[in-house]
DNA sequence: TCTGGGGTCCTAGGACCC
DNA sequence: TCTGGGGTCCTAGGACCC
């Protein structure tokens, strides 16, 4: 074998963030709300044995979260975003090949460490990390990105483990896929488990011992990937770099009903806007604007309306005042009086490199011009402060703003360094 | 009263072309 | 008895991930 990965995840992220900087509530349940404090998305352990699901409404665990005294907190996406930087970092001194998977997981190539002690190499990234950042970390090692993600998921569920599992050994492995129900493999759903049930194929074990044609027809090559890789063939490398998105959206639901169409303008122009700061940070510019509404689905006596509109620009941009135009006039052609919206988004598409920008010759937009106008309000909104400066079109009252009634502080990005956690 | 917000990839089927 | 067939593009829908 010469391939090796290590899948590192931090333990309940959200939360542990939350406790880094609070000490007190080491021990104590935790759960993180998402945006408009509806849903719960992450919970520390103590709040999972309470019998807290993962992205059930808020208000129905209202009663635990009562008598157990759970502390809730709103999410906090700026200090989780810092706080997964300097674990990423801290990462980055075990390899030099890492790949940045979510927010709370990484990835390690290790294909050149077969000769050391793996075990105690793992543990040593589990316990820096730990040292370094004060997030809780959870390490899987093995021959294929699939079985990395395995290895992980165990060794958090054993005690024996603490944290850190390494599956080289082939009986190892077999006895790891005997034990993983066929639903908690990555890459397989709820829709799959089900579908393979049918099938009699329960566990990882069964589904890595059916045939490439099964695989294939039942699963998609996607899964034919996922099951070559729990009999340790590598079908997925590292991505270094992350690539560009091809779609970027930014969607909200309201803090309360929004039935006029100047409060679904703010709303949109703010999404827009907010479309347009990602695109030039990734320095690409969109072929196409969609903007769409939705009335609250669960409100099962309201009149309800689901509606999209997506317009072609004449010319690909990332120009905010061009795509709040845009979106604009989608949503002119969306509105509908008479309903209660709950939410709404927008989607940039079409994206290209902003080098790659076709203009015509009959553009009636100074594209300099714009674009000058751009970097200085990014630069503005870099240094003061997101939406410091804005159009005027994403108004200030913002009667349709999420609810965030837990937020803790930007504890990382508010008081400079760690010096301020450190007397506390 | 109260139910998240992002993304990706694959497939099937229809339109259209030669 | 024998009904053309292959390629490409687009879209909607379904599956998955965190």
């Amino acid at each position: 074998m010469t391939n090796l990965f290590a899948l590192v995840d931090c333990n309940n992220f959200y939360a542990s963030c939350e406790r880094v900087f609070d000490p007190k509530l080491e021990g104590k349940p935790i759960v993180v709300l998402s945006n408009n404090d509806g849903c719960i998305i992450a919970r520390s352990n103590e709040a999972k044995a309470l019998g807290i699901k993962m992205g059930e409404p808020a208000f129905k665990a209202k009663d635990t979260i009562e008598q157990h005294n759970v502390h809730v907190f709103s999410s906090n996406y700026t200090l989780y975003g810092d706080m997964s930087a300097r674990v990423m970092q801290t990462l980055g001194q075990f390899t030099p090949n890492l790949e940045v998977y979510s927010i709370d997981e990484a990835f390690l190539d290790l294909g050149n460490f077969y000769g050391r002690d793996l075990n105690e190499y793992a543990g040593e990234m589990r316990s820096t990390v730990r040292a370094w950042t004060g997030i809780p970390v959870s390490v899987g090692v093995a021959p294929t990105k699939t079985l990395a993600k395995l290895a992980n998921r165990l060794s958090k569920k054993s005690k024996k483990a603490d944290g850190v599992l390494v599956l080289t050994d082939e009986r190892h492995i077999e006895e790891a896929l005997r034990r993983t129900e066929v639903g908690d493999v990555w890459g397989m759903g709820r829709r799959y488990a089900q579908k393979l049930a049918g099938f009699g194929i329960h566990t990882a074990l069964d589904l890595r011992n059916v045939s490439d044609a099964f695989a294939k027809k039942h699963l998609t090559v996607v899964g034919l990937r996922t099951v070559r890789e729990l009999r340790c063939e590598p079908c997925q490398d590292l991505e270094l770099v992350a690539p560009n998105k091809q779609n970027i959206c930014t969607s909200r639901s309201f803090g309360a009903s929004v039935t006029t169409l100047s409060q679904l303008q703010e709303a949109t122009a703010n999404y827009a806007s907010r479309c347009a700061a990602k695109l030039r940070r990734q320095q690409s510019c969109a072929g196409a604007v969609t903007v769409f509404v939705e009335t609250n689905r669960f409100r099962e006596t309201d009149a309800q309306y689901f509606n999209s509109r997506t317009i072609a620009l004449p010319t690909a941009t990332s120009s905010t005042l061009e795509l709040v135009h845009y979106a604009n006039l989608a949503l002119q052609a969306l509105y509908r009086p008479g309903y209660r919206y709950k939410k709404s988004g927008v989607i940039v598409s079409e994206l290209r490199p902003q080098n790659q920008v076709q203009t015509s010759l009959l553009d009636p937009v100074d594209r300099d011009k714009h674009q000058r106008l751009m970097q200085v309000l990014d630069k503005l909104n870099s240094t003061w402060g997101r939406d410091k400066v804005t159009c005027a079109a994403q108004g200030t009252t913002r009667p349709w703003q999420l609810k965030c009634e837990k937020k803790s502080p930007c504890y990382t990005t508010q008081f400079k360094g760690l010096l301020w956690i450190e007397t506390r």
